[in-house]
DNA sequence: ATTTTTATTTAGCCTAGCCTAAATTCAATG
DNA sequence: CATTGAATTTAGGCTAGGCTAAATAAAAAT
């Protein structure tokens, strides 16, 4: 169910679009029909957790909202935790912590969060949200949407694909690097960036340049 | 599952009696028709964790005996840990571990051992089982079945209940103390020790006299 | 405006565990 | 040895969450 709130949090974006079915499917690896059957069962309890029409997708309440923040909260000091105090490296700690963020005691939360000396992002530059259920917004787009010419800053990258972190963890792209977009090529071509620092550019690929959020300069 | 497992380990004992249901199901809080359901389930498996005899119990088999102990070693080093790098104390630790154990990877479970330095003895004094499920034996007895007149040390401490926990640590009876049996009062009466170092003699509760365990000097 | 395609929902079924009430078997006592 | 009582098991049902196959609604294309 969790995963159900944190699935419409992740796909509602910043606008908090309605999260169709099928997406939802998709992005946790169910059937369609087991989607429906959720979706109708969290807008049905008496303080629900999301908003559901059908044909229409689903958005969450306020309630859901604070729920889904909370979830993702764990999960993200749960990443931190095990990079930084048992040795993790970056492309390993997401299955685990998409397994614990389930398990985590409020207490459990606190202390974490404490021995991290309350941490502002986890590992893949993602803010890690307040306890209180706050969620500070930073206006970061895909690389790929970059207009050529700019100058921009690595915000996050996506922690779902270890593959891809340990590529990017190899070519230096990590949060907070500096980044000259130089161009994108036609046809869902690669996008052509420089890193700052570095005297080569480098060509990534459209999966790659739509997993890396950056800002503005 | 596991937890079953675990129930009918612990209520072996060294000797590997059978397990009764009523047992387990007092053990783990459920009504005895679920264990009578889980221990068929568990014995007409491919490879049965359990063998199992209607109305005379179940014991584990040596499949059933490795993953009970690894679920124990992964509850105790939960333990440490939450002692050692996040501040808990002995008696908050207990229901966190129990619910964590179930979702401890092997990798996880490997890197908090190697951050503890592969510990022996989780907080309350219990042998941390080995990776390779193998369990070191101590010979100890129950406090209440020691002998009046007996120096004995004290091994390990149930870690069942907090108030019981903090009680013992207020009065120092923590693992390694030294105490002197002074007698077994009757009908189920205090047993009367005397603490190494301390002149005064206290009188333990027959609940406290079998929740610890001792070895001889 | 109708047809076709795609998205979504309904219907019906499955597994894991839990429950209560009723039946049964073991053990202990008269 | 028969009977009572305690322990255990069977029967039947519940919830959470998952699935496939079939039906329907929305969107896209003729």
């Amino acid at each position: 169910m969790d995963d159900y709130l944190k699935a419409i949090f992740e796909l509602s974006g910043p606008t908090g679009n309605a999260a169709t079915s099928n997406a939802i499917a998709q992005h946790l690896g169910v059937s369609a029909p087991s989607v429906t059957g959720m979706l109708q069962k969290l807008s049905t309890a008496k303080r629900p957790y999301i908003k559901y029409q059908k044909h229409r997708g689903a958005r969450l309440t306020s309630e859901g909202r604070k729920r889904a923040l909370r979830i993702i909260r764990r999960h993200r000091l749960v990443e931190l935790f095990l990079c930084q105090v048992l040795g993790y490296s970056w492309d390993e700690v997401h299955p685990e912590a998409e397994r614990l963020e389930h398990f985590i005691s409020e207490k459990l939360e606190e202390r974490i969060a404490q021995k991290l000396g309350n941490p502002e992002f986890d590992p893949h530059g993602d803010i890690i949200p307040g306890k209180d259920g706050t969620l500070p917004e930073r206006k970061t787009m895909a690389l790929a949407a970059v207009p050529p010419g700019s100058s921009v800053i690595v915000s996050s990258v996506s922690d779902r694909d270890p593959e891809m972190l340990r590529y990017l963890e190899r070519i230096g792209l990590t949060p907070n690097r500096l980044l000259a977009v130089i161009d994108h090529g036609p046809f869902e071509g690669p996008t052509i960036v420089r890193l700052h620092d570095e005297a080569d550019i480098r060509a990534l690929g459209p999966r790659l340049a739509a997993a890396i959020l950056v800002r503005m300069t």
